[in-house]
DNA sequence: GGTGCGACCTAA
DNA sequence: TTAGTTAGGTCGCACC
């Protein structure tokens, strides 16, 4: 990790740690001085470093050993100013490892020092599977439950509530571990055969012992057992139950000693490190690829006992009519909620009554909690949204929360963000489309014009490494270090550092990654320029084409509008959200039956126009639904049933009735499509 | 022109 | 010689 070992020394790389504590663009020592102590620091080129040092008479020498003073200094200054060693030891405390391999090592690591603690004194040890047995382990058959948002502007209040802790909180609540686990159902009718595949390995169950148990178990939702706790109190609901008590202790602790600034400090550590561990110990059970003790078992019990969970809580918050709520959106432990016609007073007020009535319905100590209003917000697609938060019913100016978009993202300039998160505060303070057009164009224009901030153009990416891309990859970062390497082998990137680069007009037809330039070289070629086209049509217009378009906004078009007399007229492309179909509250529109494109009428124009076209469209859609159907194996994974006549599988959750089902679905459709084709001619 | 794949980065 | 997980969206290119 460090690159230089000096024995009995801890030697830090800051850089390498730099890029999981702060999310930067480049992690050159200039800008984290920038965006950690708010400091510009100059950089010069070793060449005029070398100069200054040769000068006669020594006259600028001291301008090298006050450059790399500021840099020895500024590392000190950045760590103190993220808290670094405080921050480590605390860690290291917490975990019971050492400072160093806080650093170096992950956090599988971290999960068994709690963990094997508290299961020496109960006399077990753990499971050393092999490679090869780890890989045989079966697959996960569980996902979380990601609904698929209603995509569109909301300017009613949608609030937003999550399960604090979730995984954690189930495995307490369910006591789901390791150690208290007995295997699948369908294995346990056979366990006087002897072993079963149990995670890893395999597990053994006396058949007495199993009677004598039966008053005293759980079935997760995929048919997995348990025994409770009276039987035994699982490891790892033990650990984390330890853990979240701890954390709350700490908390409450840190509000008593708001005064004391380097205690508060130390406090928060803890805290920030026992939540760390809390959540990653749930993905310790689920490791499969790299895992030392998997248990698919118990991993995937936690994550359908959680969706479990949240389905429930969406059906209690949609069935309590006085709340007229609507669930929109959520995540693995998040709902947002739309409350029609509601001031923001009651979405805060009712909020808090659908997180009580669920907290209630679940066992301790799982709790959901509110989170914020969104007044107003957009649901992009899943895991893309933006709004305007409010957390306090009391908070009068709202905070512009973003997740998932451009804004937020480190693949795109600083140009499209900034344009992109300008644009949608204009459009939720002003709700004033046209304003957003004037901004939009202006920016455009400058761009144009070359008035444009080459900063906020550059891309950075991470580099991977000679080594780290397939034959043939068409990869900037990559380009760039080929680049450097015909000129000095010393100068590839590091592994892991972000490169960055620009891209300039050329020739047409050219492909892009041949526009790409560093952005010394650009600056150093005054014939170079900068790419406006690309950057506008590419770049900065989808992502704002995905937020407008919902609101029935074409934004290529006010690209085309400009007035101006040598712009390429781009191609809107057809993004995700516009192939769902929103319907907008400002434009009644439906998706075309057939190409599912958005259109007033059932069948769109260019389908109706062209019948050939649509019969190809259709046909491969069908072909494509019998495959699907046709790949469905018939014999049901978790009831060992054969569910083509349903009754056999009373398990209304058999992941693979539901497959069925869909399949089956798809099929109804297949042959209404066939007959629209006979139809149409 | 559609599709598949690789690359990147984020949400949870 | 060590590594927590999966889902998801978007872009650019190669291929058919």
């Amino acid at each position: 990790m460090s690159e230089i070992h000096i024995a009995g020394r801890v030697v830090i790389n800051l850089w390498r740690i730099l890029r999981h504590e702060v999310t930067l663009n480049v992690y050159t020592f200039e800008n984290v001085a920038y965006h950690v102590l708010h400091q510009r620091e100059p950089l010069f080129s070793f060449k005029q470093l070398s100069t200054w040092y040769k000068q006669p008479a020594h006259k600028n020498r001291w301008r090298v050993i006050e450059f790399y003073l500021t840099r020895v200094n500024g590392n000190l200054a950045i760590m103190k100013q993220l808290d670094l060693i405080g921050q480590t030891s605390e860690f290291a405390r917490v975990f019971g490892i050492e400072f160093y391999h806080v650093l170096s090592r992950g956090s599988q690591y971290r999960v068994e020092s709690m963990m094997l603690r508290i299961a020496k004194p109960m006399s077990l040890i753990a499971v050393s599977p092999s490679v090869q047995q780890r890989a045989q382990q079966k697959a996960p058959e569980c996902i979380p439950l990601t609904l698929e948002p209603q995509s569109r502007f909301y300017s009613n209040p949608v609030i937003v509530l999550d399960f604090q802790s979730l995984y954690p909180s189930i495995m307490i609540a369910y006591n789901y571990c390791f150690s208290t686990c007995l295997g699948r159902v369908e294995n346990l009718a056979h366990a006087h055969e002897g072993m079963f595949d149990f995670g890893c390995t395999s597990l053994g169950i006396d058949p007495k012992q199993l009677k004598d148990l039966r008053n005293d178990i759980t079935i997760s939702p995929n048919g997995v057992v348990f025994v409770k706790s009276k039987v035994r109190r699982g490891i790892l609901p033990i650990m984390v139950q330890d853990i979240l008590n701890t954390r709350i202790m700490v908390k409450k602790s840190m509000k008593l000693n708001k005064e004391d600034k380097a205690l508060e400090r130390l406090l928060h550590a803890r805290q920030l490190g026992l939540k760390l561990i809390a959540n990653v110990t749930y993905g310790y059970t689920s490791a499969s690829f790299s895992g030392r003790m998997p248990c698919i078992e118990v991993g995937d019990s936690i994550v359908r006992k959680a969706r479990e969970t949240l389905e429930r809580a969406i059906s209690l918050v949609e069935n309590t009519k006085k709340w007229g709520a609507e669930v929109v959106y959520g995540d693995t432990d998040s709902l947002f909620i739309l409350l029609k016609g509601r001031s923001k007073e009651d979405a805060f007020r009712i909020g808090q009554e659908m997180c009580d009535a669920v907290t209630n319905d679940n066992p301790k100590p799982i709790k959901l909690k509110f989170e914020k209003v969104y007044l107003p917000c957009v649901l992009q697609t899943k895991k893309r949204y933006v709004g305007f938060m409010y957390e306090t019913p009391d908070q009068k100016e709202p905070v512009f929360d973003a997740k998932g978009i451009e804004t937020v993202r480190r693949d795109t300039c600083t140009a499209v963000s900034k344009i992109l998160e300008r644009s949608i505060k204009i459009l939720f303070t002003s709700r004033d489309i046209s304003a957003v057009r004037n901004y939009v164009q202006s920016q455009c224009k400058k761009l144009i014009d070359g008035r444009a901030n080459i900063q906020d153009c550059i891309f950075a990416k991470e580099y991977r490494g000679m080594a780290g891309y397939k034959p043939g990859a068409c990869v900037p970062a990559l380009e760039i270090a080929r680049k450097n390497l015909v000129v000095d082998r010393r100068s590839e990137p590091r592994v892991g550092e972000r490169v960055p680069y620009l891209i300039v007009y050329g020739p047409p037809g050219l492909p892009l990654i041949q526009l790409v330039r560093k952005p010394d070289i650009f600056l150093s070629d005054p014939s170079m320029r900068l790419n406006a086209t690309y950057y506008i049509t590419k770049q900065i217009l989808p992502p704002l084409n995905r937020i407008f378009a919902l609101l029935g906004v074409d934004v290529f078009k006010w690209y085309q509008d400009m007035p101006r007399s040598t712009k390429v007229a781009p191609v809107a492309p057809v993004n995700v959200a516009q192939k769902k179909g929103m319907i907008s509250q400002y434009f009644s529109t439906m998706n075309c039956a057939i190409c599912e494109e958005l259109t007033k009428n059932n069948v769109c124009d260019a389908c109706r126009r062209d019948p050939q076209n649509v019969v190809t469209t259709l046909n491969t859609k069908i072909s494509k639904w019998e495959r699907a159907f046709n790949s469905i194996s018939q014999i049901c994974a978790s009831c060992q049933g054969v569910p083509q006549d349903n009754q056999n599988c009373t398990s209304l959750d058999c992941p693979l009735l539901f497959r069925l089902h869909r399949g089956k679905q798809d099929m109804v459709k297949a042959e209404q499509y066939r007959e629209f084709i006979a139809k149409l001619f």
